[in-house]
DNA sequence: AAGGATTTGTGCGCCATGAGAACAAATGAA
DNA sequence: TTCATTTGTTCTCATGGCGCACAAATCCTT
């Protein structure tokens, strides 16, 4: 039989469970909350659909006949089958368990995600974290990606939840500073060894802003490294004022090895703006993925990268 | 999950399984003969009463979630469990298989239905017949009878083929007739030997009937007995002329050892009419007693029983 | 790289179907 | 014998789901 012929006929196997259980049309109907007509209607369709007289009834009796004991016990195991879906189906959207796919930029991983590992695992004891390093854009569907960290817009179709806003800021260590002096304006740049990204023309040319000033400078240093790592390591080694996504300086301006260079102003480059927490538009998303998407939202306002009190997307 | 929360999900779960083996929600509609936009619905529909995502799915691309494996895997099963179901259904009512209880008073059983035994079970052979003597008019529910042969109205509610017509007729040995003479009217049977029903009071008043002719006649005999079998040896012993249901005679004028008296008449009383073949008004009855039913039928035309040309009840 | 075929998803209008209410007939218990 | 409750049927209507049309997206072929 066709999956199409078959469909209109399960619910009124289902009737047929309850009717059997409850011992009359009157009684299943009350279970239902429905009426007994409806339900003498429905085994009537049943009936007829499957060509059978399944119950042998008159008022106040109701028997089965020997098919309909046959056809009882197959429907029963369907409805033990569907329940055990449904079953699974409420347990996996309530339990935090099972795979999250969590793809980030590699700065990101490492200084704020990383770190957190620890203290998610702990939280959740059957999650499974997979850190995907991913300095483009992920393709969610195809990556099968749960989670992305985005920075700028975030695509149409999904939900993006605001998780901190990144700018490019000037550091170098207190020992540079006490042998070259510290600039007090943009301007000055051009006297000191500058560490920058070095990733695509035009990369040594600096545009700084503060409030409503802009000052482009072009900077000169003997290094440069598109690895924000590398750049904050040699900047602590002395070797120049170093450009760096305000994040990823985090722990050495913590332990003093770092210390901002004109804090008030910021770089414009194609690395600041807001970054988000971008996961698939559905409607009842998976315990385990907004659990872990709460978790790291909960980090970035406990840290302070403040963003929580921006809009969603 | 109540049953009744549960029965709208069941056919959208057949569904899901179908999506998931066709690869797509056109693939599915097409095999379903309904739409895309239709099996769209239905899985969205789905999804929301989860509570949980069961598809990623993208134009041209369809991967099932780790909730959607768990679910499909039970709807698989359902769905199993219901064709298994609509097979059992179809193979009860195509199968002349099983037990089919038929009551009917002792008289048509010895003499027309017991007789036919070997050859209904030979045809079928897996089909198990219980007849049960019943002079009373049998309960087909309470009793759990599947036919009845009931003489005079069938009951409202059910179905009743007409089987035979039965009359009373008189009947007397060869050597009862050579020693006492043949009558050639009813009236004469006050100088004859006559074996009546003795059931109750003024069953030894016997009515005549031919044509338009009635005549009313007081019997006596020596003996009286209200079962046929006895009353037709006792005739055919040469003990008188005996009153009996035209069909228990049947043998015995084949045989030689009966002849019928006064044969253009017949005798009213309780034991005449039609008598018919009842069953449950059920729109699809089971095959064997169905079966059962025509076999029957085909007898009393066969053996021309004459009832065949009569309407149905 | 562009175009085409085919996918999923949504809005709108419609209608087929199933359910509720009312009631009849039947039945078993008090 | 009466009453409470059953099954089953008729009539009406509300509604939920589907088909159609179409938009947006995507993958494959040229």
């Amino acid at each position: 039989m066709r999956t199409n012929e078959l469909l209109p006929l399960l619910p009124d196997l289902a009737v047929l469970v309850d009717v059997v259980e409850a011992g009359s049309f009157s009684a299943a109907a009350r279970l239902q909350g429905s009426t007994p007509s409806a339900v003498s209607r429905q085994m009537a369709r049943l009936e007829a659909a499957l060509g059978l007289t399944l119950l042998e009834r008159s008022t106040r009796r109701l028997r089965l006949t020997s098919g309909g004991q046959e056809v009882v016990r197959h429907a029963r195991s369907m409805l033990d089958a569907a329940r055990a879906a449904c079953d699974g189906a409420a347990r996996h959207a309530s339990t935090v368990a099972g795979r999250v796919r969590l793809a980030a930029p590699k700065a990101a991983l490492r200084q704020i995600i990383h770190p957190q590992l620890p203290a998610l695992l702990q939280t959740y004891p059957q999650l499974t974290l997979e850190l995907q390093v991913s300095d483009q854009p992920a393709d969610l569907i195809a990556d099968g990606v749960d989670i992305a960290l985005r920075l700028g817009d975030p695509p149409a179709g999904y939900v993006a939840r605001p998780f901190m806003v990144v700018r490019t800021k000037l550091y170098a260590s207190p020992a540079y500073l006490a042998e070259h002096g510290t600039p007090q304006h943009p301007s000055e740049l051009v006297r000191h060894s500058c560490l920058h990204l070095a990733e695509q023309a035009g990369d040594d040319e600096w545009c700084a802003v503060r409030d409503n000033e802009r000052v482009v400078v072009n900077v000169r240093g003997r290094y440069a490294s598109n690895h924000s790592e590398m750049r904050r390591e040699a900047a602590e080694w002395g070797m120049g004022i170093a450009s760096l996504p305000d994040f990823t300086a985090r722990q050495a301006l913590a332990a003093g090895t770092l210390v901002a260079v004109l804090p008030g102003w910021q770089l414009l480059g194609r690395y600041q703006g807001t970054s988000w927490l971008v996961y698939h538009a559905d409607r009842y998303r998976a315990a385990r993925v907004r659990a872990v998407v709460d978790f790291l939202l909960g980090v970035a306002t406990q840290q302070g990268y403040g963003a929580a009190s921006l809009p969603a997307g």
